[in-house]
DNA sequence: CGACTGAGTCCTGTATACAAAACTCATTAT
DNA sequence: ATAATGAGTTTTGTATACAGGACTCAGTCG
């Protein structure tokens, strides 16, 4: 068992991404820092770090004298996410190596074959997805890429939490995912890199348009649970 | 005269920035932050504040019992960051309107033309090169693109104080400027992104050499000036 | 002579304290 | 009735305080 000494802050971030990601946070709702910090069991102090790096992620905004809230959805931030996501993707691949590529392309095709078959729930379909792109990406070796990569794709599942799994979307999906891994096991990269991004496009879109159902239901409150006040 | 209010965070972040990318700091050097805080006239807070915002852009590092440190000059990180720009800015390009991109390629060209005849100081070169590269992006509509493209060039431009202007590859990137507003100007969008990407691909080499060199003739130390203590 | 040990000091990580800005809301003026 | 004012209260932004871990270095044991 190997013991990982982490400090509050570190801990503090990941509790409040963890939050942010599955949904149960009022996405544009104000942060009161002395409450948040009495629930948390912290002091301020390391709840404001972890919220100041936070903000360097998109996940969190402030303005000088009102302090600092869950940044709010945002149409337009998710569809400006969706296309830097896939050329950073792309560019993963382009540097992966060509062996390891085509040495992926089995358990690619596998992964993605079996996914469309089930229809989970909600969570589970995030994931395995996630998976299935974490498998693709495991040969690239530009490790500030990866980083830059898996801090997107959290400012992403902020909006995840949003789609609701659908069939038909899932198989179409698994379609996708399974062509790029095709072009893969037959070394096409370039066939694979354009599937990739439109498989980015289309996941894209879909999301972009429950999202605009979503909101013409309820037009006025994006926020599930209202904070007590700071209202930002 | 617009009066702006400033968190005492972001004043010591842009000074911490200003000192990182002018080469005055000792790149891999461990921070004190009693010192540093005195030396700033401010507090520990706002300046630990200001050094977690900018660990997230890798400018600094940090380790759990032992502190901050300013990021060490790394040759693989410099490399892996070059492609992604390339990336990124290409993208860029792709999402900017067309007609813009026309509108601006006289403009280009001229700046181009320009830089190539004057030989001057180091910080001089390094701005019309970003004044340029501003330019070429200006009509980008994504902003949560155009924001990234921002602090990765800041985590480059740590490396950039390396580079001594030398008349010959001033002169070569001058003529890829060229190049890719030439492709603009015809409106051979992929003409000029393919030019574009020659051109982070040289800039890059040209500085990995530079950076071997420099290495070579003093082995030992990265760091011009010592801190007082916590040699992390 | 070299490795280990432990007291002393320094430094980080976190908690608390404090001043000033922002908000609330009742009262006054128009 | 609406807007303006101002006392009172939160809340933020920054400074200070404190506990425990990390480093230093001299002394001890092999």
């Amino acid at each position: 068992m190997a013991i990982v000494r982490q400090t509050l802050r570190a801990q503090i971030r990941a509790e409040l991404v963890r939050r942010l990601t599955s949904g149960e946070l009022p996405l544009g709702g104000g942060i009161n820092e002395a409450q948040l910090a009495a629930e948390l069991g912290v002091s301020r102090t390391p709840l404001r770090e972890a919220l100041i790096g936070l903000e360097n992620e998109g996940l969190i905004e402030s303005t000088v004298g009102k302090g600092f809230r869950f940044a709010p959805a945002n149409e337009s931030e998710f569809a400006e996410l969706g296309p830097v996501l896939a050329v950073l993707e792309s560019l993963a691949l382009e540097l992966s190596a060509p062996d390891h590529l085509k040495s992926i392309a089995p358990a690619l095709i596998e992964k993605a074959t079996n996914y469309s078959t089930e229809i989970d729930e909600h969570s589970t379909v995030m994931h395995h997805d996630a998976e299935w792109h974490d498998l693709l990406l495991s040969g690239c070796p530009n490790e500030r890429l990866m980083e830059l990569l898996t801090t997107l794709k959290v400012a992403l599942r902020r909006y995840e939490v949003m789609l609701v799994p659908d069939q038909e979307f899932i198989r179409r999906s698994a379609d996708e995912h399974l062509q790029v891994a095709r072009c893969l096991a037959e070394g096409d990269l370039s066939g694979a890199i354009a599937a990739l991004k439109l498989n980015w496009h289309n996941g894209t879109q879909q999301l972009l348009r429950q999202y605009a159902a979503f909101r013409d239901e309820m037009p006025d409150s994006t926020a599930p649970t209202a904070p007590t006040r700071n209202p930002a």
